[in-house]
DNA sequence: AGATGTTCGACTGTTAACATGTTGACATGG
DNA sequence: CCATGTCAACATGTTAACAGTCGAACATCT
């Protein structure tokens, strides 16, 4: 067994189980797993240097977040994406983030604002250094923020359960959308600026735009998979 | 048994971690399990005759249905639910509810349908025999088959999310609330009868006043709970 | 050769023992 | 009398070994 891993994190007040669902999270949201890849218990509890027991927890969480598939018995995949995913996963986003919009609104705090603000600066800091993983980061990280502002803890765990295929759908956007960047920057300073001012219902069709034209970009780049592969 | 209300439990072929969860979850929905008992992982493996393993994993589920809470190394505890939490789940599932039917009265399939007139009739039955147990099942029922007709996967992911709190809500409401039986059987026909006849904006209403009279009620109980304890 | 029954390997589900963290109580010192 | 430090009991997190199940390759029969 190589003992590098543990040595390196002698200080861990968190489990194994949650740095491993990290660890995983990330293998498979940078494509180091790629889709479909087959993962195994005993492998991946070698390679990361645990038992199975965190191992088995982090890609029971993994599953419920819909990274990873799997039946009794048959082993756990990645989960491959198509464009019905895509329908259904930004049509469930927008009714959720309207929502965390309309009460972020009426319940934000100074801080809610103030890291909201901070992460808009940072997106005009990454975008014009065309930074573009850091900006594809920062994008979830508004949203987040969005929901974390909404103080509504039932709300905020349906969002985690569709955050990682926002932040999938975005990475693989990333290759090939040229202007993301500009329109990251833009779009999020607005949505920010509607919640300063509780611009109700401005917001609440900039929310629509917002993730409508996501949904709508993504599409073209599914449709292009689709026509390549 | 026929329409399926009584859905998971075959259990043969499925591990024992499913059956634990599923005797937990109904341990905790019959009041077996007061709420805010700890529930500790060795007792209910000696109690069950199972490992901790499979406890354990069913207390990760429960606790990400809402059913149970707990923290690092402080114990898992029976969820005790507060107005703000009645707030929270009603608001969400008033934006999940509208997307489900919504999706409903586009996509519903004829067994969809089929089941949900099942459902009604089973509700007018029930609620002619003041049933209440039966009445209240029959209603988690019936909304869960309106998610299952909206074919939206992920929805139908959050709408279990929130499921366990709603059958909980219903329960703790059915010891007073005298009027339920008449409720349930009219409104819930109105719902499907607004699907089969494919009126979206009445059927919107509908169901906004179906969840909106639900917690409203629910927030008269609460009151009296809190005056009362 | 094609279909079918069997065996083998690998994987997951499960279990019990081990390690670590938390909490509350009790003793001790200011 | 209050604050603080230590400790012991308990609960959870982790580990490694055991058992059941599935799929595929192989052998056998028609």
């Amino acid at each position: 067994m190589n003992s590098g891993v543990r040595a390196v994190r002698p200080a861990k007040r968190t489990g194994l189980s949650d740095q491993v669902t990290d660890q995983l999270r990330d293998a498979i949201l940078t494509g180091e797993l790629a889709k479909g890849e087959r993962l195994s218990e005993v492998e991946l509890a070698y390679r990361l240097d645990v038992s199975r027991g965190p191992v088995r927890e982090a890609m029971m969480r993994l599953r419920h977040e819909g990274l990873v598939r799997g039946d009794w018995h048959r082993g756990t995949f990645v989960t491959t994406i198509n464009r019905r995913d895509a329908e259904e996963l930004y049509s469930l986003r927008t009714v959720l983030e309207r929502l965390a919009f309309q009460r972020a609104i009426v319940g934000a705090t100074a801080e809610d604002l103030s890291r909201l603000q901070d992460i808009v600066d940072e997106i005009d800091t990454a975008a014009g250094r065309a930074d573009v993983v850091r900006t594809l980061k920062l994008d979830v990280a508004f949203h987040d923020a969005i929901y974390q502002a909404a103080h509504h803890d039932r709300l905020y765990q349906s969002w985690l359960g569709i955050r990682s295929h926002i932040a999938l759908f975005l990475l693989h956007r990333q290759t090939d959308d040229s202007n993301y960047l500009a329109i990251a920057a833009t779009e999020h300073r607005e949505l920010l600026n509607a919640i300063v001012a509780k611009r109700s219902t401005t917001g609440q069709a900039l929310v629509e735009a917002h993730i409508t034209s996501a949904y709508e970009r993504l599409c073209v780049r599914l449709k292009q998979e689709e026509l390549a592969g």
